[in-house]
DNA sequence: GAGTTTGAAACT
DNA sequence: CAGTTTCAAACTC
């Protein structure tokens, strides 16, 4: 074996080569450790696309062969439900499934990066553990220790000459596994962070470990919370290199776990304030969002873990247990104390986002988040912020005969469902943003506000869509064909003409004016925004709103077919619109759908993102015309908001019959 | 802080 | 489905 001591950096870096990974020094370490030599994988040629590290592939299918095959070892986590514990992955099975995959994958493509894992794994099989900074030769000597080490890459930026890792960069998560029979270490890279997960729980572990694997969901996670851990690293660097369990395990789990279970935080969470950094992990868990914002803030509804959660919109009911629970160890061991302000209803819908959606762009700026002032619906109307948020109301609240408090859960539970019977997307965002803009965030045209849409459309009459009154507006979004708005002036980006079409006529004028309206406004918003996206700062000042969550899930579920939708569209999906949007689109001239193939991939996620949002809406009046949902995979249909200077623009084509979701592929 | 305006949500 | 009412946020002073 080879190793040519490289570049540290290099080690795990995303489309590395599998000499790169044999150079890089964590394979030496390993290589020096185990008495076996790694097998190399096979060359393959292909090529580690950045696109496969966004997507991840998410697949709620318990591990299987197949699953096993594509990703190997560690990547099964994408595979697995999240939901599920990774039972079937701990343990033995574990291990042998590791074994298997990687000689499937010998077989199969070898993509770079499974060229990586499968060295890997290979070297996994070999009793060492690799330790960044807290390595401790014990481990490596023993064949096989039971402790499994997971290394996921967070932080593309790695290269930690240093003992490894950065406490900054690399997180590290020690998962010891108690029970089951003793695995031997593994080492596995995933993109971009380290994680070492050392947890009594092997299944959390795990779960924690899947979750994070998904590069995509990474992003997602990272925005929500990687942060934390990144503070919390910094503060108390020991966290991070060194075996404390606990906190480490803890945040990434809470993080990763909760969102998979569709639990976000809101917006305004996602900020690293300053003062943030200094309280603890279960603090911040505990505390609401406002607080990290500016303790001196008013606080403004505080957020607890489990609003995180809330903002999973997924239909998948969240359990406000479990949010303790999972904060309860993030915190390490720290109970709960503080009873939350603010919880999420065990229920909570995407449409929560749209309110907290609010909350994070004010809060983003600098206002706090926002409570409702509610007088007379009891807080049970979506007139009620709180309650449309997903939220219970806090102290802050000045509401009146509230009822949106966890004591009268039941009548909460109760009044959701009913409105979510009336509306099934009354609790879902308002705003949709394409995945274009996300995935182009990189282009001019990413930042166009026309990137995202609300749902509905607004139906101003009066205040010309320039005012806050306006909800598209308010969500930082252009309005559209669906909107019935009357002298449409809309900053972010009027509704041109009836069609979306004339708009793809005028809009390369109008986009520029647009965009740079638009920048500066979502200026103010990026925070919320980089989190979600790329943490490589492509982040255009898209006006987005909040929602950007669900957004950027999109991309997983496009690709990798992550059921996430299931969260989104939650309730009964039934048809997805089609029917109104077809109509419109074939009607309004549609053009043969100009979709380029870049559009597909970006569309995708709209579309889920719609389909998810929208399919449902019965809230669609006739006489506003809504972009109808595209297809999902088909690269064929779909529409397209987004809009650039040349041929993207708007598309609208007549779909056929709305994909399910679940076979979006 | 009180009052007005506005448009979504809810109701009929 | 359209029209009306209710509601609370947004806005103005």
């Amino acid at each position: 074996m080879d190793k040519p001591p490289k570049n540290p950096t290099s080690q795990i870096e995303t489309p590395t080569p599998k000499s790169k990974v044999e150079d890089s020094p964590v394979f030496n370490y390993i290589s020096n450790l185990s008495p076996i030599e790694p097998v190399k994988s096979i060359s393959n040629t292909q090529t580690f696309s950045s696109l496969s590290f966004t997507s991840p592939p998410p697949v709620f299918t318990s591990p299987h062969p197949n699953s096993h095959k594509e990703s190997r070892f560690f990547r099964c986590h994408n595979f697995v439900d999240r939901s599920k514990p990774l039972e079937s992955l701990e343990g033995t099975d574990f291990k042998e499934e590791v074994v298997v995959s990687g000689i499937e994958d010998l077989n199969k493509e070898a993509s770079l990066e499974d060229e990586e894992e499968t060295s890997i794994e290979t070297s996994s099989e070999l009793p060492q553990i690799l330790k960044s900074e807290s390595q401790t030769p014990d481990h490596s000597d023993s064949p096989c220790t039971e402790d499994v080490l997971v290394e996921a890459l967070f932080d593309p930026p790695r290269g930690d000459g240093d003992s490894g890792l950065s406490s900054e960069d690399v997180k590290m998560l020690v998962v010891r596994e108690e029970n089951d029979t003793p695995d031997c270490g593994r080492l596995i890279s995933d993109a971009n962070e380290l994680l070492v997960f050392r947890s009594p729980n092997d299944s959390e572990a795990f779960r924690c470990l899947v979750d994070k694997i998904s590069s995509s969901e990474r992003r997602f996670c990272a925005g929500v919370k990687s942060t934390k851990q990144l503070d919390i690293n910094k503060d108390n660097p020991a966290n991070g290199s060194s075996n404390e369990h606990e906190p480490l395990a803890i945040l990434p789990n809470e993080s990763v776990f909760n969102l998979h279970r569709g639990g976000m935080r809101r917006r305004c969470l996602d900020f690293e304030m300053p003062g943030r950094r200094k309280k603890d992990v279960a603090d911040d868990d505990q505390q609401s969002v406002c607080d990290n914002k500016a303790a001196g803030e008013s606080s403004s509804r505080c957020v607890v873990p489990e609003i995180q959660k809330s903002f999973s919109g997924s239909t998948t009911p969240i359990h406000s247990q479990d949010a303790v629970q999972e904060t309860s160890d993030q915190a390490e061991n720290e109970p709960v104390e503080e009873v939350p302000k603010a919880l999420v209803f065990p229920e909570l819908n995407l449409g929560s986002l749209k309110k907290k959606m609010r909350v994070s762009e004010q809060g983003g700026e600098g206002e706090s988040c926002k409570r409702c002032n509610c007088k007379k619906s009891k807080c049970l109307k979506l007139y009620c912020e709180c309650f449309a948020a997903g939220v219970y109301c806090i102290e802050p609240c000045s509401c009146v005969d509230c009822f949106n408090k966890p004591i009268h859960e039941e009548t909460v539970l109760a009044t959701r469902k009913q409105i979510e019977s009336r509306n099934p997307l009354a609790f879902a965002p308002k705003v949709i943003r394409s995945a274009d803009s996300i995935m182009e965030a990189g282009d001019d045209a990413s930042k166009t506000p026309a990137s995202a849409r609300h749902k509905r459309g607004c139906n101003c009459k009066k205040s010309n869509c320039l005012k806050k009154y306006c909800e598209c507006y308010q969500g930082g979004v252009g309005c559209s064909i669906n909107c019935r708005c009357e002298g449409c002036k809309n900053a972010f980006g009027r509704k041109e003409g009836s069609l979306l079409v004339i708009m793809e006529s005028k809009q390369e004028e109008d986009q520029e004016t647009y965009e740079k309206r638009t920048a500066k406004i979502q200026h103010n918003i990026e925070v919320s925004k980089e989190v979600e996206q790329n943490p490589s700062s492509d982040q255009p000042s898209t006006p987005l709103p909040p929602y950007r969550h669900l957004v950027i899930h999109q991309p997983f579920l496009s690709k990798n077919r992550l059921p996430p939708t299931q969260f989104f569209l939650g309730t009964g999906s039934s048809s997805f619109r089609k029917p109104d949007t077809d109509l419109t689109q074939s009607r309004n001239e549609k053009k043969p759908l100009e979709t380029a193939t870049e559009d597909k991939t970006e569309i995708m996620p709209e579309i889920l993102i719609n389909s998810s949002s929208i399919a449902n809406i019965k809230a669609i009046s006739p006489n506003s015309k809504r972009v109808s949902p595209p297809h999902l995979g088909s690269s064929e249909s779909g529409s397209i908001l987004g809009k650039r200077s040349h041929g993207r623009k708007l598309i609208l084509r007549s779909i056929p019959a709305f994909p399910s979701l679940n076979q979006n592929q």
